[in-house]
RNA sequence: GGGCAUGUAGCUCAGUUGGAUAGAGCAUCAGAUUCCGGUUCUGAGGGUCGGGGGUUCGAGUCCCUCCAUGCUCGCCA
């Protein structure tokens, strides 16, 4: 149990003895001080409960600070300023807790108590397409956030709502019809890059050309109502499809469930039937539509969202309703995550909208919108190539290798080190793929995020490379002293022995972990635990630079030697819940 | 015109249910080093938290208003 939820039980009892029994439950506002002089954790609730009290908060805190009894892990609590309670944790507390996460594979975390069924719906690109800068984020921040609620205990189902569906494969279909049939009938007969040039012709066509446009629409109706010829083609393209898409997965270790627009097909026209029958559809201009609640056209009429075109067609609303209620209903989701970019928030908004009136969406499951910013080039634009194209994901992740391998390779010779080329390419690798993806997470997912190579990939800074460096460091600490460090515990029994102050304040961090892994798992927000991270590298620098470790004297060089475990432990658990392993060497 | 998002140091960004003196990194300048990988550590300068009002013990955070930028607004997804 985290210091936090240790201190919130002990500060309900001190309440309910202070104030009553109708004072259960309150929350205590305890956070981490911002300042060591006030000690490790500061309660809030004084301030807050003065209103409801009538007395002053000072007082008030002067009567839970009489009921409350902490002394087996914090010095006496003392009232500062308008009415903060501070906390000091003891030195024997931190001690045990310290040893306790050594010898746990989870370090002392405990899985959830009640397990959720969650969907996190992420990645998501199109079939006959590759996939490109636009999907990055999608795929690294929806991994992590899959990752940390798996960690919590919670099932997980990472979802891959593949774009296999809908118009655009219309358009597809019927422009190889007319300038390649082959490819409608045999497998691989193009290869991924030629069908891209085909699908930007097509849409070219599309935009332009009402009688190709209207072609394409029936094929689509062709496809949803199962004409044969149509589904052979789509079978094709969505294999070949899927070989391209897994290479990247393979790469960035990404694990997906694919289940694609095509899969609720059908579901729709009982959807639209159910619709009907609640009394929510209303027939507009020949489409089907639910009118919204709350949303206006730019005539202030209301504003409805179509789940039938005037054609019979389906569109991406009434898969999206599908989906979520089969998520719902079938899959037993007690949460359903979205990780989808920000420009898509009010479709969301509004299938979520017209899935509550129609029951699908209850109180008891949370649907959520995960938005994110835009990636966007050093010139502040959206990120395109030289040439003015959508930058393709493996030509990114390759760069990000190539760079990485260039700045090894320049290390080496530096140091006069050599080293085998299959080492040389692992670290670059490592090294390029995990700076792409901590950058990302890194910074707040909401604001558009600028991609520099430069900054990510440099070794000072808040990156991957830095994190990594640290982690590698510790490891050749244990190298040089010739300790094994997964054999070293059960191999000593002295305990973990604080001094120094920068001992300390590492020691004080690396117990906040699972508050930090709370608060991602419920804001959903990855670079919180980044931040830790990085924070926890700069205190274990601080305490490198402080402290000897080998050359130190027993008791302290053991207790010392923990520090480090435990360090590289809690990087390598928190890096690779962001999708990111670990390097012995670099 | 409506909706949503963003606006914090020269640059890139944190800022946790409203809490104590608004924080990092990069860059700049000045230092440390008997060194376990210095790819490190210490320190300094640098802010009208877009502007203005309001709410309260207390506002970068909540409310109103204005400005700037981006995205979006019926049969693409």
């Amino acid at each position: 149990m985290s210091a936090i939820a240790l201190l919130a039980e002990h500060f309900d009892r001190a309440l309910i003895a202070a104030f009553g029994s109708e004072f259960a439950g309150t929350d205590p506002l305890l956070a981490a001080t911002n300042n060591p002089k006030f000690g490790d954790y500061q309660a809030n609730l004084a301030m807050s409960l003065a209103k409801r009290l009538q007395q002053k908060p000072r007082d008030i805190a002067t009567q839970i600070i009489a009921a409350i009894d902490v002394s087996d892990f914090c010095d006496p609590p003392e009232i500062a300023g308008p009415g903060f309670i501070n906390l000091r944790l003891k030195t024997s507390y931190l001690e045990a807790q310290l040893q306790q996460m050594l010898t746990d594979d989870r370090l002392g975390i405990p899985p959830v108590a009640q397990p959720q069924t969650i969907v996190v719906d992420f990645s998501s690109p199109n079939i006959a397409k590759e996939m490109h800068v636009g999907h990055l984020r999608s795929t690294i921040i929806g991994d992590a956030i899959a990752r940390v609620l798996e960690f919590q205990g919670h099932t997980v189902l990472r979802l891959n709502h593949v774009g296999d569906w809908g118009t655009q494969f219309g358009m597809l279909i019927t422009y190889l019809r007319e300038v390649y049939p082959d490819a409608l009938t045999q497998a691989d007969a193009l290869d991924i890059g030629d069908l891209v040039t085909f699908y930007k012709q097509a849409k070219v066509r599309f935009d332009d050309d009402e009688a190709f446009k209207e072609a394409s629409r029936q094929a689509v109706v062709g496809l949803q109502t199962g004409d044969r010829e149509a589904r052979q083609a789509w079978t094709l393209l969505c294999d070949q499809s899927r070989r391209e898409f897994q290479k990247i997965y393979d790469q960035l270790d990404i694990r997906l469930e694919e289940r694609g627009e095509s899969f609720y097909n059908n579901d729709l026209a009982s959807v639209v039937q159910d619709l009907d029958t609640l009394g929510l559809l209303q027939e507009d201009n020949g489409a089907q539509c639910v009118f919204l609640d709350g949303y206006t056209n730019k005539d202030g009429n209301p504003l409805p969202l179509i789940v039938q075109k005037s054609n019979g067609g389906y569109n991406y609303a009434t898969t999206d309703l599908a989906a979520l209620r089969y998520r719902i209903t079938t899959d037993r989701a007690d949460r359903v995550i979205y990780v989808v970019d920000v420009g898509q928030s009010s479709h969301f908004e509004q299938v979520f909208q017209v899935a509550r009136r129609a029951g699908w969406l209850t109180d008891a499951v949370e649907a959520q919108h995960v938005p994110f910013g835009l990636v966007q080039g050093e010139d502040g634009k959206k990120l395109k190539t030289r040439a003015g194209d959508t930058v393709r994901l493996r030509d990114l992740l390759e760069e990000a290798i190539d760079r990485a391998k260039a700045d090894i390779t320049q290390r080496l010779a530096s140091e006069d080190r050599t080293e085998p080329q299959d080492f040389i390419d692992h670290v670059a690798t490592v090294v390029g793929l995990s700076s792409v993806k901590y950058a990302d997470l890194s910074q707040n997912r909401t604001s558009n995020y600028i991609f520099s190579y430069d900054k990510m990939l440099a070794m000072q800074g808040n990156t991957a490379p830095y994190l990594l460096y640290v982690y590698a460091r510790i490891a050749s600490i244990g190298r040089k002293g010739g300790i094994d460090f997964s054999a070293f515990l059960s191999a000593i029994n002295t305990v973990v022995i604080l001094t120094e102050p920068t001992e300390f304040v590492l020691a004080k961090h690396l117990l906040g972990l699972e508050d930090v892994i709370n608060t991602v798992a419920t804001e959903l927000l990855p670079n919180r635990l980044c931040q830790y991270l990085f924070e926890l590298s700069q205190k274990f620098n601080q305490f490198y630079d402080q402290c000897s470790v080998l050359q130190a004297e027993e008791p302290q060089r053991t207790s010392r030697l923990q520090l480090c475990y435990l360090t590289a432990k809690t990087l390598r658990q928190g890096l690779s819940l962001l999708g990111i392993t670990v390097l012995q060497r670099m």
